[in-house]
DNA sequence: TTTACCAGTTAGGCTTCACTAACTTTCAAA
DNA sequence: TTTGAAAGTTAGTGAAGCCTAACTGGTAAA
């Protein structure tokens, strides 16, 4: 058994993730918006966006609209997608919507590259028997 | 999207589960043996171990050895089923086995008790067919 | 007997990431 | 024009959970 450190990433992907979520639904993302989405609280919100900015996964214009950089925005899909298959798949196997949810908002940011295309591969696999 | 609190139990569990398979391995436990096996330094487990105490997972004894209670027992037999069952099944999917291990290492934490047992179900299903 | 290693502990530090309190700025309504 | 709500920020706090430095205490070897 390996104990490596932990992906320090989860925080900043579960933003990422959170504001290309809102933009679909909203069109416009505000760190407001985020913290309504999150539970969290505005000050959490403003400090993590202005460490995204400082990344260069977000730009935010004068109105205080938030928008994904091209890296910010790849980061974003990517989490966003493993969410989907992951939720679409254990609702597939029977769990509660809401747990399948909630499981897979963890689990999203734990698999690897080769996890995550080798599952896609089973699903597909799958679905043909 | 709910964006929970985490699971604040990922280290209790990774330490619970590195003490019984060290049990398995070595027959006896002590604390220097944890440290070795997770690459941690020696007072990181130390202090770890006074919290799993406090907690009532663990006994330590005038020798140093370190015991698990029932209940540690019973949280740490259910990690590490969730660990093998996770880490083979990714194995079966194709993924390398060393990073099946890390992925399951951290995955494991991550999994609701609902979403496990529908895995296994799969697991166990997609064999008979 | 003295030396020296090994296991364990205590103290203090650092990072991450949430929080509250309290401030500014803006803008709309009274 | 004043008032007040809404959005954002800064400063300071706290919990986890890792680290290093430096200590204690026991045991084994010279």
């Amino acid at each position: 058994m390996n104990h490596l450190k932990h992906r320090s990433n989860e925080s900043i992907e579960d933003y990422l993730e959170t504001i290309l979520t809102l933009q679909k639904k909203l069109g416009q993302v505000r760190s407001i918006d985020i913290a309504n989405e999150m539970n969290f609280s505005k000050p959490s919100v403003s400090v993590a966006m202005k460490n995204l900015r400082e990344k260069g996964l977000i730009t935010i214009d004068n109105g205080g609209h938030i928008l994904l950089t091209d890296n910010g925005k790849k980061q974003a899909t990517d989490v966003l997608e493993k969410h989907t298959i992951l939720t679409n798949w254990l609702i597939s196997l029977g769990v509660d919507k809401e747990i399948a949810q909630e499981d897979a908002c963890r689990m999203e940011h734990d698999m690897s590259e080769e996890t995550f295309s080798a599952l896609k591969a089973h699903i597909i696999n799958s679905s043909i028997h």
